[in-house]
DNA sequence: AGGATAGCCTGCGGGC
DNA sequence: TGCCCGCAGGCTATCC
């Protein structure tokens, strides 16, 4: 279940094998995976708008977002959803019957340098998508617009005046990416362990100070995150294939029925913000 | 208008 | 062993 950290960890492994090379093919397996927009109408979806005889120059990320840009011409961008991958290795564009087999819907042939490389977009629950774009800029505008400031570099004052009298609770504030980009389920739950403070807790009854404490624990625990090399229960692996190693970390996430570390409580669960929930009822208020 | 809810989709694991 | 059902989850559309 891919979030920020993945998302970077992604962007990471894809900055060698893609940065400087030249879109030779884009194969397109199944068009209702993608929305290509140009001229600010969606088009129909195109091999020219994903990529196609461009020559990438750079790789961007905003919350869980990832675009792959070119110089001043079209780019894209890679939303994961739940189960989406994207791999680079060296053999052939896939055959259509294989790509059906590994749900495989979008593949693009890389030339650079003297190498020749295939990078395939596959997810087998089709929650995520690749959208094209005529420029970095217009996806940016179209897609990354309504998006809150990348978790990363969240801040508590922009925490506190986003959530400040709201009647939601502060899991689902976290979880909304209008205010913030990039925290999913399972940093949600985190974050809000190490800060003590319970998903329960209504926004208007969160303070300045716990915005401040929380949206440092955020920056940590992604941070961390990150340089562990992404968290994964399952479907997460990076371009060349590595799962991550930080599911070790998690505290309270998937760790239902067992001990609290602080305490040595039992962690308890429950649907919160249409979410499976899990917190310490004696840490967290 | 803010907030809650349904639906999308497949794979997996538990229970019988 | 094999089948069925429930659950997992990010995001959008829709409802209240």
């Amino acid at each position: 279940m891919p979030e920020l950290p993945e998302v970077e960890r992604l962007r990471l492994s894809l900055l060698p094998h893609l940065l400087g090379a030249r879109v030779e093919r884009v194969a397109i397996y199944r068009e209702d995976v993608c929305e290509c927009v140009h001229g600010g109408e969606v088009v129909p979806t195109n091999a020219f708008a994903l990529l196609e005889g461009a020559g990438i120059e750079s790789l961007h990320r905003l919350g869980k977002h990832l675009a792959i840009a070119s110089a001043g011409g079209p780019a894209i961008e890679v939303h994961l959803g739940m189960s989406g991958q994207v791999l680079v290795h060296e053999g052939p564009l896939p055959e259509p019957s294989e790509a059906k087999a590994t749900h495989t819907h979008l593949a693009w042939t890389l030339r650079s340098g003297g190498a020749t490389r295939t990078m395939i977009f596959r997810d087998p629950r089709r929650f995520g998508g690749v959208w094209g774009f005529a420029s970095f800029d217009q996806l940016r505008e179209r897609r990354w617009g309504g998006l809150g400031p990348d978790a990363l570099e969240v801040t508590g004052e922009h925490l506190f005046e986003q959530t400040r009298g709201s009647a939601r609770s502060i899991k689902a504030a976290l979880l909304d990416q209008s205010l913030l980009a990039g925290v999913g389920n399972i940093y949600a739950d985190e974050s809000l362990f190490a800060v003590g403070v319970s998903p329960r807790r209504l926004c208007k009854r969160v303070s300045r100070e716990q915005c401040e404490r929380l949206a440092q624990a955020i920056r940590v625990i992604l941070a961390a995150a990150i340089a562990s090399g992404g968290s994964t229960l399952r479907d997460y692996v990076d371009a060349d294939g590595k799962q991550g190693a930080s599911q070790f970390a998690h505290k309270v996430y998937g760790r239902s029925g067992e001990a609290c570390a602080a305490c040595g409580g039992v962690l308890r669960t429950a649907t919160i913000a249409q979410r499976t929930t899990v917190w310490c009822p004696t840490c967290q208020k």
